[in-house]
DNA sequence: CGTAAATATATAAGTACTTATATAATTTCA
DNA sequence: TGAAATTATATAAGTACTTATATATTTACG
């Protein structure tokens, strides 16, 4: 058994931060196969502007559920490539009105089929068809259960009776 | 239901990377409250060293499943600490063998009550004990599956079997 | 109605890794 | 045995975020 299988929780978060990267680097490499000029990074700002267009960027950062600045900066770096455009929101000077440009809708076009096909794959990824269900059911209780009680207050919480026991 | 929840394994590395994240803030918290200066990300490197002592650098690397490169900048980043020491092996001068200073042992016996307490909250993360290890257990799954084929070799497939109907 | 608070964005710096590159020590084998 | 390949490490630069800070616009209210 690796390190990683005997050690458990105790990192978990760099099993998880390493199934990520893997995961990126694999749809990367499926964008680059296809010969489409798409890389992984981009695709949670480019999905939001496939649902809503032009959306200001507070918003994209709401929906992502990550800061103002990773989107700030994703945005500017899509925008020197061409991708994206921005105005000033009309209504309120403060908010940047995020948009694709005729190239970025046309790449758009291009990467849905790989999309979908990504998510076909996921659900393929076991014979039944139930266990990357299964994780992803897994996660998000575990999503759910650290918001009601924080790990750090359980792991208080166990430290507290060792300690007492002791 | 979530934007995260709604797409899927989509955004499947974008969520490990969240939860990892997440993980690692709140192991720091403990540490903070417990007044032990100790800090989640040194967690790796003390972890193997507490199990063999001293250790080639190359070998930490190997363990941990990181780049040497990774572990070259944590140990210089502990050593400027004063937490480890690193002495060139007598039988073979490329490898630097890491050890803990008397500093970093005493810090070594602070902190391991945390790690066995986290390890007992995960564990308890679900009333049943069932479902945090249902999560390890997926992820070693999807791990061994990958292993055997590709995720993009898998997305490849599912998009060349949808092009085919079309 | 003007000033304080809130909101939206941009930029700088930090983090924890990665890959690429350089350098040095060791091993291999023609 | 000595040149080529391998192995070990260190450093630089890049990535995809974060927090902290600055600035600008809008809203709220005494």
């Amino acid at each position: 058994m690796s390190f990683y299988s005997s050690l458990g929780f105790l990192v978990f978060g760099s099993r998880l931060r390493r199934l990520s990267e893997y995961f990126l680097a694999e749809v990367n490499k499926v964008y680059e196969q296809a010969g489409i000029p798409f890389d992984a990074s981009w695709f949670p700002v480019f999905y939001v502007l496939s649902r809503q267009q032009p959306i200001p960027l507070i918003d994209i950062a709401d929906t992502l559920e990550i800061s103002h600045s990773a989107v700030s900066q994703m945005v500017t770096s899509l925008r020197k490539k061409g991708l994206v455009k921005t105005a000033p929101c009309p209504d309120d000077g403060r908010r940047q009105l995020v948009m694709l440009t005729k190239k970025g809708t046309a790449l758009l076009q291009q990467v849905q089929p790989i999309w979908t096909a990504i998510t076909g794959a996921m659900e393929q990824l076991t014979d039944a068809h139930k266990q990357s269900r299964q994780l992803l059911e897994a996660i998000a209780q575990v999503e759910q259960q650290v918001q009601q009680a924080p790990l750090s207050e359980r792991i208080n919480a166990v430290l507290v009776k060792t300690q007492a026991t002791t």
